[in-house]
DNA sequence: AATTGTCACTCAGATATAGAGAGTGCTAGA
DNA sequence: TCTAGCACTCTCTATATCTGAGTGACAATT
C-alpha cells in the first residue's frame, strides 16, 4: 500500500498530466505541497518503483503508469460535480419530450463529446436480444419489391430486390405469412437457421420461384448481425488529443475506428460504470474506454465514451453518472 | 495549344508522378525520349510558362499543376485495359445471382477500393427522387410502438417511440390509413409540410394524442433529409497516399469525411464519367474525385472515387466504365 | 528519521554549420 | 534546333553545440 502523501503525490502528478499532457516534474508539485523538491523527488522515486509512475527518459519528469491511472481511478478520484451549464445542456434533452429515447441518447452523447473532447460510441441491442416481430414483403414499381424484417425491440432491417415477372403477390403473400406464423418471437440470430430448415422446404412446395424471396429475408437477417447496430459521435476527436498528433497513431486509430468488428468487446455485462484503460480494453493500448449499460423503456444497449488513458476520469464518470440517473428505468 | 513533343513530356512527367509522387527532372524523361537532357528541361521550362507545370522550388524537379492534370484527362490520357484479373474479380460478382442490386455495387465498390487504393463513395438516390409508398405502426411490448415509412424506390426508415396509455390501435390505424391515403406518391421532401398542414389538421379531431404519432412520422420523414443514403467504402485508403502523410493533411481529410453533409456535391447531373480535380471539385482542393451517375433495375445514385489528384485516372476511368457498362439498365 | 540544499549528470529539443546530390537556367557551340 | 557544359540553387542529411528541465545522490539540517 501506499503512503498518504504518496497518494496525494501521485493524485497531484495525474491530475496535472492531464491537464498538460506533458511529463510532470518534482518543482511542479513541491509548489502546491509547499515543501522542496528533494523531498517529492523521493516519494516520486519511490512511486516509480512501486510501478505507478514511468519515466520517458532517465532524466524527464514523471508520467502514470497503468497501474498509476488505475489506483488513481480506484481509490483517489471524486467524480467531478457538473457545472450548471452542462446539467442545464443535458436537462433540456431529457426534458424535451418530443425527442424519441434513441434520438435523446444520441443528442446526449453528442454533447458529451463537444464537452469532453473524446468520442463516444453507442451500442444498441445485440442480435441475440431481438426476436423476430414481424416480416414483409412490399410490391414496388417494376418487378421490384423492398423485403422488411421488424424486431421486437423495433429494429428495422430491409432489402430490395427485383423479382421474375412470372412471381405472383399470392406466392409472395404465401411466404410471408408462413414465416410470421411459424418464427415470430424467434432470436434474430437463430433465424437463418429455422428459416433454412424449416420454413425452405415448405414453401418449396407452394411456391415456384422461392429462391428469391428466401434469399431477401437471409440477407435481411444476416444485415443484423454484420451491421450490430452501433454507430459513433464525434469520432474525430480524439484525434485532436495531443497523443495522436502523429501520423502513425492516428493511421492506426482512424483503422480501428473503421474496422468496426473490432470495438465489439464494448459490450458490457455488469450494471454500474465500466474503465478500461490501456490494455485493459482489447481495442487499443494507447486508449481508455468508459462505458456503461443503458435501459430505456425496453430499447437497451452500451455507451462508450472512448479517449486517451490521460482521460478526465473525474468528469467522464460524473457525467455517465448523471447521463444514467436520468435514463435508467 | 501545345506541341507534340511537348505533350509527350507532359504525358510522360504525369505518368512518372503519378507512380512516384516524387518532383520529376529532366534526367528521367530524356531516357525515354532519346535525347538530351538539356532539350527536355527547355520543352520543361515552356510547360511551366504556359501552366501545365509547378516546381515545389527553385532547382526542384516538375510537378503537374491542375491545369496539367486537366490537360491530361482531356487529350492525353487513354483509359487502361483491364487486367484479366481484376475483371474476374469484378465478374464474378455480376453473375452472382444471389446479390442484391445495392450489395453488388457495395462488393464491386469494395474491390475497385482494394485494386486502387483510393476510396469509394456511394450516394443513393436524394429524398426528392423518393416518393412515399407506405407508413405503418407497429406495436411492440411496453407501450413501444416503430413507426415505419418506406419509398417507392424501396427506401425505408423508422422511429421508435413511446405511446401514452390512454392511445387505442385504433387511432394509430386511423392516423397511418389517412397518410396512406393522402400522401402515398408524394415526394419525401415534400411530405412534412403535407403532413403539417393537411393531415394535423384533419387527424386532431378524430384522434385525442395525436401529437406523438405525428411526430413519430415527422421525425422519421426528416431521417431521409439527414441521412441522404450516402456511405464509405475503404475510407481508411486515401490515407496511405504519401500525399497524406502528414498530421494536418490527414486530420483535414478524415474530419471533410465525417462532416459528411460537406460531400453532398458528389451528386452527378450529367451520364457520362466525370473527374474534378482538386478545386475543381468543392470537397477538398487536394483530391481529385472521379464520378458517375448508376441505375440499376430502378434503384439509381451516384457512385465516386476519391483519391489524390496525383490519381491513376486512366485505370479508375477504365474500371468505372466497366462498371457501368455491366451495370446499367 | 524525515526533510532540505546542493551539485554533477543526463537527455530532449533547438539551432547552426557543412557537404552531398539532384536539378535547374543559361550560354556557346554543333 | 539540339546538345554539352558549367555555375548556381535548394533540399536533405548528418553532425556538433548549447540550453534548460529534470534527476539522483549525498551531506547538512531540523
Amino acid at each position: 500500500m501506499i503512503g498518504s502523501r504518496e497518494e496525494q503525490v501521485l493524485k497531484l502528478i495525474i491530475e496535472e498530466y492531464i491537464k498538460t499532457a506533458k511529463p510532470v516534474g518534482s518543482s511542479s508539485i513541491c509548489e502546491i505541497l509547499e515543501c522542496s523538491s528533494a523531498t517529492i523527488r523521493n516519494e516520486m522515486a519511490e512511486l516509480e518503483k512501486l510501478g505507478y509512475l514511468e519515466k520517458t527518459h532517465i532524466s524527464s519528469g514523471r508520467v502514470p503508469s497503468e497501474k498509476g491511472y488505475r489506483y488513481y481511478v480506484d481509490n483517489l478520484m471524486k467524480p467531478k460535480d457538473m457545472t450548471g451549464e452542462d446539467m442545464l445542456k443535458l436537462q433540456t434533452i431529457f426534458h424535451n419530450n418530443s425527442l424519441q429515447t434513441s434520438d435523446a441518447i444520441n443528442k446526449c452523447l453528442e454533447i458529451i463529446s463537444d464537452m469532453t473532447n473524446y468520442t463516444s460510441v453507442i451500442l444498441g441491442s445485440s442480435s441475440s436480444e431481438n426476436k423476430l416481430r414481424q416480416v414483409e414483403i412490399l410490391p414496388l414499381e417494376d418487378n421490384n419489391v423492398v423485403a422488411i424484417v421488424i424486431t421486437d425491440k423495433g429494429h428495422v432491417e430491409h432489402k430490395n430486390l427485383l423479382i421474375s415477372e412470372n412471381i405472383s403477390i399470392e406466392e409472395i403473400k404465401t411466404t410471408t405469412d408462413l414465416i410470421n406464423k411459424l418464427l415470430v418471437g424467434t432470436p434474430i440470430d437463430e433465424v437463418s437457421e429455422k428459416l433454412e430448415f424449416e420454413i425452405k422446404p415448405i414453401i418449396g412446395k407452394y411456391v415456384k420461384q422461392h429462391e428469391a424471396i428466401y434469399n431477401a429475408f437471409y440477407n435481411a437477417f444476416s444485415e443484423f448481425a454484420t451491421k450490430n447496430n452501433m454507430h459513433f459521435v464525434g469520432k474525430t476527436n480524439i484525434l485532436k488529443q495531443p497523443e495522436f498528433n502523429n501520423v502513425d497513431k492516428l493511421k492506426k486509430i482512424i483503422e480501428k475506428f473503421e474496422n468496426k468488428d473490432i470495438i465489439n468487446n464494448i459490450k458490457e455485462e455488469d450494471n454500474g460504470i465500466n474503465v478500461y484503460i490501456g490494455s485493459e480494453n482489447d481495442f487499443d493500448d494507447d486508449v481508455t474506454i468508459i462505458k456503461t449499460k443503458y435501459d430505456i423503456g425496453g430499447e437497451n444497449g452500451t455507451i462508450a465514451i472512448v479517449g486517451p488513458k490521460r482521460m478526465e476520469y473525474d468528469k467522464v464518470v460524473a457525467l455517465l453518472e448523471y447521463l444514467k440517473s436520468n435514463i435508467d428505468t
